[in-house]
DNA sequence: TGTTTTCTCGTCATGACGACGATAAGCCGC
DNA sequence: GCGGCTTATCGTCGTCATGACGAGAAAACA
């Protein structure tokens, strides 16, 4: 009754991880050891599979490949990409994943891929990516300057604890552009339930301490940050 | 050297079709002929073929099963649902699309699905749904919620031409709740571009003719108009 | 002890919005 | 034809959020 002749296709993830460095917004790329695409730049990835969740499988994918363990930061679902030409050997669905994780102290530390880097997503262009890579990573990207706007996730960019200036250079970072220190400290700091005091104050070298927050209870930022 | 032992997933498309009919919004069920769940309701959709892209598959499933063509509306892509027991028979990662389509003068001229109808989606839970299908809809109708917000997107609903009052009777029902008239006309005819006045008028009934619209090029509204 | 740097609080003008009044322009019943 | 009803459209007003910017607070540095 079930006859096993639908059509089978291999399923695989491919992640988008994001984070700041040095004041710029970066994507872990991977270098491709195989044809086809061998020396190419590529999204972290691999096969899913059989009986494992779609977010499982990121996440092993994560810690496998790229040595990244998702305590800290976030894992969502981005889109989906199947164009039937998109791998030449095969027919391939990758459900795309969306990372966005604290600076690490340990960068690449890769334990499968062949090389692992952190490229501002701003030099990405000058080193093709390889199969559908490109759209894949813009996409993210993108589905991360929008979700800035109006969620509390730039905080998956810093550690648990963080400053307002911190959680400033994130945003400035990931949509390019400069704010205004007084404004967006008034905005994130009455925006309620998104911040919580922590009490302490930290002080970064020069300028006067700032004080120390961790995320609140909130889930969005009604009305939200414009990046105009 | 390409040994096929990758595991093998079937690829599917499942579709929340929106339409707003009597004020209120509907989605597009069909009935399950064959086990399991034969007799519940479900989301339509089916497999991909071979050579098929995903919006492809989706287009041709949505014509196929429910008898809608895309000309008007809107379709895009929703979210990917992959729980390894989400089907009892086999591997099955489905790719949910969501539509958005005006009221169509056929409603259900199925020609594959044993019965397809329009319901209210807040009656949906009085009849469970297939499969992990009752998430998939809520996510679908979150996401044409949220997205009426910031884009021009509730024109889907509605004819190429029309007026302000049946644009806010697709916000009023996909939101289920009443806008100030004066409000929401001033809102969307102030936003630059995003709509075009087609110098006609047209008389619906009682009371004053409204003038009659047509898109313009705006892809967004900022900013945004709030559902609270 | 200044000077610089950064954090934080205020001020002010502008723009968008919710609540609502008022007018315009068509139906309907008599 | 004439009010009455209904809907469309335009205005007004107070409130709130914002961008631009001034100014004080609190540290490091010379």
């Amino acid at each position: 009754m079930d006859a096993p002749d639908w059509p089978r296709f291999a399923v695989t993830v491919d992640l988008v991880v994001l984070t700041v460095r040095a004041g710029r917004l970066h994507a872990l790329l991977v270098r491709r050891g195989e044809d086809p695409w061998r020396g190419a730049w590529a999204l972290p990835g691999g096969f899913v599979r059989p009986d494992e969740d779609l977010h499982d499988a990121a996440a092993r994918e994560l810690a496998e490949e790229t040595g990244v363990h998702q305590a800290a930061g976030h894992l969502e679902q981005l889109a989906t990409y199947g164009a039937p030409d998109r791998d030449p050997r095969m027919r391939v669905v990758s459900v795309a994943h969306l990372v966005l994780a604290p600076d690490l102290p340990e960068p690449t530390a890769g334990t499968d891929a062949a090389a692992a880097a952190w490229v501002p997503v701003d030099e990405v262009a000058a080193a093709p990516l390889a199969f559908d890579h490109a759209r894949i990573l813009a996409d993210g990207v993108e589905r991360a300057r929008a979700k800035l706007e109006y969620s509390p996730l730039a905080a998956a960019f810093c550690a648990e604890e963080f400053t307002v200036a911190e959680l400033r250079a994130v945003y400035e970072a990931v949509w390019g552009r400069t704010l205004d220190p007084r404004n967006f400290h008034r905005k994130v700091t009455t925006t309620p339930g998104l911040l919580v005091d922590t009490g302490e104050r930290r002080a970064e070298g020069r300028g006067r301490p700032a004080a120390v927050y961790r995320l609140g209870p909130a889930t969005t930022i009604a009305p939200p940050l414009s990046r105009d």
